[in-house]
RNA sequence: CGGGGAGUAGCGCAGCCUGGUAGCGCGUUUGGUUCGGGACCAAAAGGUCAGGGGUUCGAAUCCCCUCUCCCCGACCA
């Protein structure tokens, strides 16, 4: 491909409108543009980008010996209904009616479609196990959306869902999922983590998603500085030491604290460091209040009190809620006294002589035995996890990291398969609940998630395998007979040899070509002018090396060829 | 939804405080000189100053309302 007849809409300048060096190089090397929030049209060099990944996720699905399939976007708002997400998933679904007034929904994922499609076709163990995977657009109304291709309104997904007879061998179909999952993003030049994840609504019993560990990452990893452990930080755990029973605290006491309300305030107030303090929040858990507890200098992780409780919904309490249940203006609520159910850290077992609030306006209470001062419902792990607690696994330190999620695994059970009577027949006869698996890739996200990773200050620096031309062959003197006729020639082997190459024919200065082939972050350059070619070679480098080769035009496509298998060939080494 | 920032030429910005009818750089077009790391000279095109309302002889500028975008929190591939 010429220059001249592509559209190469390269930025001179930062875009005012992204923050992340990913975000922005996408933009300035001409692979996105925004339409609206969240909404982002793929340019020439983008979508051919877009192509690579897809192309390799595909394959490597393939590979895995899931079937292709392509499922509608747009889908009757009564499925959803069946799994009872509606509700659950429901404010981040986009919903509108067709001319029958009938409502429909576009899809923010296809567990529903895929179980019910399965739910009419399998009926056997004999077709088991399977699993359906497509490359399909998602529509999801996210509250914020952000960073440009990172958590878009529109996105393209690749979803997989895997079918078995039990769990253990959906054990299995998970498995060869995770081990695809490696490979893949591997393939894609993308370093990856696996970690231990929450399920959020999606449900099922355990998760694995696949972090691109980078400081622009919305999540945060906590990894152990010794063994393997990690997980997000909405999952992760720590290794809780239990005080023993105190046993002889002071009768609580209470004491005046006008208007000091927050943990600090108090802390202060009473010259109490935050350990000593217990911080109680009210919820409304499936719309019934609980209060949540934790020590003071800690913060309460609602994915995994969520868990706990076992709720559909958890949300904070709204103010009016707080005072009618702790009788106090919000900043006063504490544990003793409380007729609602209690949920306290586990860390705060056989607490002792602690600082609460005391149910009462401008007030505290000094001295509180946990044990001996209130009716606590059960001690759980409901507490963030941070940098420094001890390693669940080992006798390991956790660190905090931040992370891009591009994948996750799922093990779902029977929840879908059961709501849409999906079953199939045993040996015996015997209908029984398929159990199911899904496994997520965002692949728009791995996209831009390949140039967070890989870039320098002069632009992109493309792996060979997702890069929207392996070769980008540079004409430094398009008018020069010789020139020309040498780029034509090289171009038109390395098209038959099926390598991608753009060829800047412009009439522009070397200067100019030469920033614009760093920005967009060809693989490899070449460099044909008209005083190298005079004296018989032409460049080559690589865009992530600091040298360059030469070599004479004849020789040029060997050279190419090689060092492009070897860039491929180091993508998979190691790889399952 | 809560908190913070911003909307002026295709892009990046100044002008706003202290009202007087819009400017700079880049890009674009034309001509010329250049030509291995974002050249130079000359000429030119290009603006509902986000939108609506108000104050005023006069509003990009002051006041009110609305919209959009970006950043921080709840959501997630």
């Amino acid at each position: 491909m010429r220059w001249t007849k592509t559209l190469v809409a390269t930025l001179r300048e930062e875009p005012q409108e992204a923050e992340i060096i990913s975000h922005k190089l996408l933009l300035r090397a001409g692979l996105i543009r925004r339409l609206a929030g969240g909404l982002y049209t793929f340019l020439p060099l983008g979508l051919r980008a877009l192509r690579k990944v897809e192309a390799i996720v595909r394959e490597e699905m393939d590979r895995a010996g899931a079937l292709e399939v392509l499922m509608p976007a747009l889908q009757p708002a009564e499925l959803w209904e069946q799994s009872d997400r509606l509700t659950t998933m429901g404010p981040n679904m986009f919903k509108l009616k067709d001319r029958h007034d009938r409502l429909m929904t576009l899809g923010p994922t296809h567990e529903e479609v895929i179980t019910d499609l399965v739910s009419r076709e399998i009926s056997s163990y004999r077709q088991l196990p399977a699993t359906f995977y497509q490359i399909q657009t998602k529509f999801r109304d996210e509250i914020r959306p952000r960073f440009g291709l990172m958590r878009a309104k529109e996105f393209i997904m690749k979803d997989a869902y895997s079918f078995d007879v039990s769990s253990e061998a959906a054990d299995a179909s998970y498995k060869a999922m995770y081990d695809a999952y490696k490979r893949l993003f591997a393939r894609c030049g993308l370093r990856t983590k696996p970690v231990e994840a929450d399920t959020g609504d999606i449900g099922g019993s355990s998760s694995h998603e696949f972090m691109v560990m980078a400081e622009a990452g919305e999540d945060a990893v906590i990894e152990c500085s010794k063994c393997s452990y990690a997980a997000n930080v909405e999952r992760a755990e720590r290794r809780v030491t239990v005080a023993q029973p105190a046993g002889d605290t002071p009768a609580t006491l209470k004491v005046d604290t006008p208007d000091v309300r927050t943990i600090a305030a108090v802390s202060a107030f009473l010259k109490v460091p935050p350990a000593k303090l217990i911080k109680t929040v009210i919820y409304l858990a499936d719309n019934k209040p609980v209060a949540a507890l934790v020590a003071g200098d800690r913060e309460i992780n609602e994915p995994k009190l969520k868990r706990a409780l076992d709720a559909k919904t958890l949300e904070i309490a709204p103010d009016n809620i707080v005072t009618e249940v702790t009788d106090a203006p919000v900043g006063f609520a504490g544990p003793v006294g409380l007729s609602i159910p209690i949920y306290a850290d586990l860390s705060l077992t056989n607490a002792a002589d602690m600082v609460t609030g005391a149910n009462a306006a401008d007030a505290h209470l000094l001295h509180v035995d946990l044990t001996r001062d209130a009716n606590v419902t059960a001690y759980r792990d409901i507490s963030v996890v941070n940098a420094g607690d001890a390693c669940p696994r080992c006798n390991g330190e956790l660190c905090v990291a931040r992370g891009i999620e591009v994948g996750h695994v799922f093990k779902l059970g029977t929840k879908y398969t059961e709501a849409f009577e999906a079953t199939y027949q045993d040996e015996s006869g015997k209908a029984e609940p398929i159990v199911m698996g899904c496994y997520g890739i965002g692949v728009t996200r791995v996209l831009q998630a390949i140039v967070e990773q890989s870039h320098d200050n002069n632009g992109v620096i493309w792996p060979v395998s997702t890069a929207p031309y392996a070769v980008g062959l540079l004409s430094l003197d398009p008018s020069d007979t010789a020139v020309a006729a040498t780029v034509t020639e090289l171009e038109a082997q390395l098209e038959a040899a099926g390598i991608d190459v753009l060829v800047d024919d412009r009439d522009e200065r070397p200067g100019v070509k030469f920033k614009d082939a760093d920005l967009i972050g060809f693989p490899l350059r070449v460099v044909v002018g008209a005083k190298g070619l005079a004296k018989g070679f032409i460049e080559i480098k690589q865009r992530s090396a600091v040298e360059s080769v030469f070599a004479p035009p004849a020789e040029a496509l060997e050279t190419i060829q090689k060092t492009i298998n070897t860039m491929l060939a180091e993508l998979t080494a190691g790889q399952p």
